[in-house]
DNA sequence: CAATATTGTGTTAGCGCTATCATAAGGTCA
DNA sequence: TGACCTTATGATAGCGCTAACACAATATTG
């Protein structure tokens, strides 16, 4: 134990500042300023000057002190995250992605909230006055197209998650919708299905189309035709869920399978299928879409597609730190996609032999 | 406009820095340490000075630098939030407000999972690895008395939210669960209940016995004899609530109307309700407690308690800033209490005329 | 081969704020 | 009244880092 006694530790932590730029310039036998341009991945350093550089960074530890380093540089990485009503499981997750990069990052996040009645110009001059350099955006309002073409307008680097339709100018991060809607579409064929019920999500969400694009190829590769009453729409909520699903099961040939947009109106689903006194999954396999916090909450347990919602947050976030470190104009936007899962739980099954 | 063009909007922002002590100073007639006194609301300043000092930075619409007050200060002022699973809408609403206050009070927060199974030695070298000065507890770990006790050995600051039981030597927000829980139970009895089923919460966390102690208190209260078999123990999942409410509606003399310590376990009891052909709220009246996501996601939506879960996250993250600003050991912790609102919706109704 | 680029590195001077000590102004006490 | 203690405020010197330029050392050119 080098600090002496428990209530003195703290503030010795606080004094105890760590190694500086200095003292590892001192040990690599190199200028601060050559210890700066190397952490930074900064100018021209010869490779063996790098080298003496990271070894000496590796042996004495040395951080970067986040405040200098944006108090000299006048740099400062403040990254609003928008949000207007996702669900809750999904913004918690979104956050936990986006905070732990932008920390990683030493960026700022501050997380806003923009409800649908605010003007577009109240946000941006709210945005302004915080001094944002760039802004996350979630569904729904990653595929709010005004605003987009707004926050673009006003200078603000862009990323939108999980849209179907990545604006030309914004960075973004996605996962391929239409895939995985052919996934869960394909596997439910394949386990002897035929009548296979889809509940759309809201128009407003540009993966909405996508997920219903995927279910139509899936059924026109396997030569099924597609029966547009077994088409219903809802708009993501558990209550449009209700009323889509009492629809699909009404109808005199019920579906044997529905899939539904997203886990809350699939739970909706398996709710309707047990007012209607059918078993889920024996009488009815119910797919749902997102693995939110619902899909393990009711019974049984929701199969469905898992989005990796940290993740594109995390990447995201790095997007836009590197486009703001890349000053303005240079990078391109990148627009990336990352992998789904197919997830299999109790809600599903094979179609029992054929009548 | 003052600014050219579009694309050079953003680095123009970046060099056209604001106001700084030192402009504050000269338009106040002081000097630049007075003027950082009195934003730091240190030391001894007359009222007059800090008068003209305030008006100065009213006029100037002077903000403080974070990067360069933490550089000068050697402050950092790190929190970290442990999570281990409370729920994604608990979370969710937690994380908004305690990153809200945390960049209101230029602190930074980081997020930490703690799974279930890593040793609470593991979790400190970790977070003494960061450097964290405070850690921000939700439920379940704001009632691990053994992660508590280390940390607090370890030195850390430490709040605990919606405890029932805050440790002394930590700071803690919560409401008051059993008052909540007698307001639920006076409101069922008010309304021609006298069956009321109640569902009890995990054991593990101490909110669980207050808002049974609060049920049972307004039983008494009222001179209603507690029946136990009215009383089930469930463990806040949904699945526990869906046997607990199937052991309440199994009973000869059913209840007319259901507590559950969370929302989850309403939810479920709602599930249950309609498996056994009853009507909610006509035959059953069923309330919830939280107020999260699924109180609303389900039909009828259900009358619960809403705790204001981003309220006290901001307060507990306040008053660890605080403490660490007030250095080690002075601060007595505090602990506090807010308001809970009761928040009635379509699952309670009042017993129709006692036959 | 001098004249000119190019490259890698060092020097200097802050970024905006606060710790620390110095100082001046006003009190207190014998 | 002078020795002393209180205040309130100012002056100075950094915090750790990087921008901007300076400068060698080498490469390129006609």
């Amino acid at each position: 134990m080098k600090q002496d006694s428990k209530p003195a530790m703290r503030s010795a932590r606080r004094s105890a500042k760590g190694p500086t730029v200095a003292d590892v310039a001192r040990l690599a036998g190199v200028s601060a300023m050559t210890v700066s341009r190397v952490i930074n991945n900064d100018g021209k350093v010869l490779p063996k000057t790098r080298e003496r550089v990271e070894a000496a960074i590796a042996a004495t530890g040395y951080v970067p002190n986040p405040a200098a380093r944006s108090l000299a540089s006048g740099r400062q990485r403040r990254i609003a995250l928008v949000h207007a009503n996702p669900s809750a499981a999904y913004l918690s997750e979104f956050l936990v992605g986006s905070l732990a990069e932008a920390s990683a990052c030493d960026a700022q996040l501050l997380v806003e909230h923009c409800s649908e009645a605010e003007p577009t110009s109240a946000l941006v001059a709210r945005l302004r006055s915080h001094n944002i350099d760039a802004v996350l955006l979630p569904p729904p309002l990653a595929d709010d197209m005004a605003l987009l073409a707004a926050l673009n307008a006003e200078g603000f680097l862009v990323a939108q998650v999980a849209t179907g339709l990545p604006a030309s100018f914004a960075r973004a991060v996605s996962i391929d919708d239409e895939g995985a809607a052919m996934d869960i579409t394909r596997r439910f064929i394949a386990a002897g299905h035929r009548r296979i019920g889809f509940i759309a999500g809201n128009t407003n969400q540009t993966s909405s189309a996508l997920r219903r694009a995927g279910y139509e190829r899936a059924l026109a590769e396997a030569g099924i035709a597609i029966d547009s009453d077994l088409i219903t729409q809802g708009d993501f909520t558990y209550r449009s869920g209700l009323d889509a699903a009492s629809r699909l099961l009404a109808l005199a040939q019920r579906p044997t399978a529905v899939f539904a947009s997203n886990d809350d109106m699939a739970a909706a689903t398996v709710t309707a299928a047990h007012r209607a006194g059918l078993d889920v999954p024996r009488q009815l396999s119910i797919c749902g879409f997102d693995d939110t916090a619902i899909a393990t909450t009711v019974w049984p347990e929701l199969t469905t597609i898992r989005q990796p919602i940290a993740d594109m947050a995390r990447r995201a976030t790095r997007l836009l730190v590197e486009a703001i470190d890349a000053g303005d104009e240079k990078s391109t936007p990148r627009h990336e996609r990352l992998e789904f899962e197919f997830i299999e739980r109790g809600s599903t099954a094979p179609l029992p032999a054929l009548d």
